[in-house]
DNA sequence: TAAGATTGATCAGTCAATCTTG
DNA sequence: CAAGATTGACTGATCAATCTTA
């Protein structure tokens, strides 16, 4: 396909099969990915163990508190806010959802009286959401027990220097 | 809380604040985390930087094929497979996702002429899906554009330890 | 007009119920 | 009865439309 010989592109190019050292190829039982061996068997371990692992702390965070990951993120949000209060745009910005989403896991915090939501005085568009005593009870329990979770069934199998590099990796380009 | 003063239970255990190395902290503007710093940097960085890693790739694949990253992976297993054919429940085995959504999947890529059900001869409980050679063309395409993303955005960041350390960290344990 | 919030439609996924066949 | 497939009801998320107010 390419005139140039050995202009390699990128780290990671495949060279669909005219090149000698890289190849299509089949994972285990997994199928064909057309990348260098090291490349594939690291992207696929991610998809796949970042996917296992998150739906194992899911699973856990809903048995124990009832809560989605990102209802506790929204509780985190408000239990660390000046007079445990904060505006629905604040926290869709804050924990990366869209406003909706964030409304109506407000309704359903405030459903379970975890959350309340008051008028904003300085705007009157704006509506706060404040965290109830038992709100910021509950978030505190079940945050302590999701970090828990997340040592348990990831960080303590790392070494520093994998830390490290998670942080670095995933903190820089990507 | 412990009495041995110095018994870590695991390296990222926090230590709630009577420790003088590590205590409950607040990152950027992300709230407060409960885990030595490196830990919950770590954590957070391959939180925030997966999510966006794979929202970017959805989008690519959505707007230049109209497919999920599920489907892609649904026709890359039928690509690959004998005859181009696979019955639904080991479809749903291979990409790990439950027999209804597979089947709900199908109903797409069916409605689109890309795969055909139809019903296995061994066993007339089950059911074949079959990849058309429309089906198998767009396999190629966007299977070939999806990882040339998947390059662009995340392989070619990285160095070949990096490469390595990730397939070890979410290949062993996760 | 634009920003904050809510609501309705839709998508991707799960689980539970059902139907058919081994 | 158990396994394969489908369907319905639900959750978690998005976007688009709407309503109110700066």
């Amino acid at each position: 396909m390419s005139a140039a010989p050995k202009a390699r592109r990128s780290p990671a190019a495949s060279t669909s099969g005219d090149d000698p050292d890289t190849c299509p190829f089949v994972i285990g039982e997994r199928g064909l990915a057309e990348l260098p061996a090291p490349y594939a068997v690291a992207w696929l371990a991610l998809q796949r163990g970042h996917r296992r692992l998150i739906l194992q702390l899911e699973a856990a965070l809903e048995q124990r508190h009832a809560l989605s990951l990102s209802a506790l993120e929204v509780l985190g949000r408000l239990a660390a806010a000046d007079a445990r209060m904060r505006r629905l745009t604040e926290l869709a910005a804050d924990v990366g959802l869209s406003l909706s989403r964030v409304s109506r896991i407000v309704d359903g915090l405030e459903r379970r009286g975890l959350v309340e939501r008051e008028p904003c005085p300085d705007d009157a568009r704006a509506t706060n959401a404040r965290l109830t005593d038992a709100g910021l009870a509950l978030a505190h329990d079940a945050r302590a027990a999701h970090l828990e979770d997340v040592r348990h069934s990831f960080l303590d199998h790392l070494s520093v220097a994998q830390v490290r590099m998670l942080g670095d990796v995933f903190g820089r380009h990507v």
